[in-house]
DNA sequence: ATTTTGATATACCGAACGGTATATCTCGAA
DNA sequence: TTCGAGATATACCGTTCGGTATATCAAAAT
């Protein structure tokens, strides 16, 4: 990795906490400069201007908690237990994912819905991904007869929106139970998905 | 009304969608001002600072949210009619919730979660006494025979985290049938726990 | 050891930020 | 109709914003 790649990095991966807690607009040059211990020129010698910065910051935050759910969900070899998983993921990861700022897709989402284009698109595309991801679980458990037919598009979205919104309040209130118990719950219907 | 407190009112109104979409620190005096047709003078002769505006802006958007769901719960005289009265609203009023900038509770709870108090607490306020209203409705319908015994808590948590998590998916994804999707399901699950 | 090249720091820019002291206006009371 | 008080507008403040031209520095190539 050549020097200009590894403060790139370095920014990114500095910065990428705040940018998800304080968001585009609240977050200043300033900011970026005091956490990394650079001067502007030296960010502005790496990146093009502040929203690239953020991009990749979004890309940073996003792709740290992705990464660790995919490798769970490999380990594991049917629908039911994938899901499971998948959902083992924040019961486990719930307090740095809070420490972080929370959900950089919920945050993000909500951040970028005016106006900014580029991370506006990132997120939707994230979202996509993720949404993609489960319904392939699905789909290929119904293929496999491990669950019941259902509308694996709108199961997938509830599952997320559950799990967002989940977030949102327990981190909101400062009371995890919330995302606790609605896992609880999720799981249980999913484990009501098994074709008998 | 004295002319001061017209004024102040229509600075609110004019202002509250800006502040919901655009957030605290997005929101410039620049947008008040042109959105009032006031000068900054006039915005400072009726209120503090700018978070004061923001305070009353948000408070301004979820009673304007309130009020309406409150009313269409109050002609309702058993717990699930109400509950169901209250998912209703949501699918007759996504529209305008969307075009103005989507659930300011959601927004308002991202947007406040760094630094700014007043406003991250009338956050809170508002999502418990939410809960609560929910909470207060399964109560009575359980103590009348209406529904089963349940967790009233936890119950009241996951509609929240749901229609929420869906507001978020349906608005940033652009598909409103994530959330009327949704709100189907919630239905169902409402339906369920009546006591046969 | 010297040069070259690429990365970082310095010093600066105009614009816009939130906020305020003061002047002007508006309108009801006298 | 005049006057006084309260509301709005004007003009300004210091600070900080995002961004950049240029100088300095470090380290690899010669």
């Amino acid at each position: 990795m050549v020097r200009s790649d590894k403060t790139r990095q370095l920014i990114i991966e500095k910065t990428a906490r705040i940018f998800n807690k304080k968001g585009y607009t609240g977050t200043y040059l300033s900011d970026l400069t005091i956490a990394t211990g650079l001067t502007k020129g030296s960010i502005y010698g790496n990146f093009k201007d502040k929203n690239e910065v953020a991009l990749e910051a979004f890309k940073y935050n996003y792709k740290f908690q992705t990464k660790q759910i995919l490798n769970k969900i490999e380990q594991e070899n049917n629908a039911i237990d994938k899901l499971i998983a998948f959902l083992n993921h924040y019961r486990t990861s719930f307090k740095p994912i809070f420490k972080n700022g929370g959900c950089a897709i919920l945050n993000t989402a909500v951040d970028a819905d005016d106006g900014n284009d580029l991370l506006n698109k990132e997120v939707i595309k994230t979202i996509h991904n993720w949404h993609q991801k489960i319904v392939e679980i699905l789909t290929e458990g119904i293929s496999k007869n491990e669950i019941k037919k259902i509308d694996v598009t709108q199961q997938s979205y509830r599952i997320i929106a559950m799990i967002e919104g989940s977030i949102l309040l327990a981190k909101t209130l400062n009371i995890p139970e919330i995302l606790l118990n609605n896992i609880d719950y999720l799981e249980a219907e999913i484990l009501q998905l098994k074709r008998e």
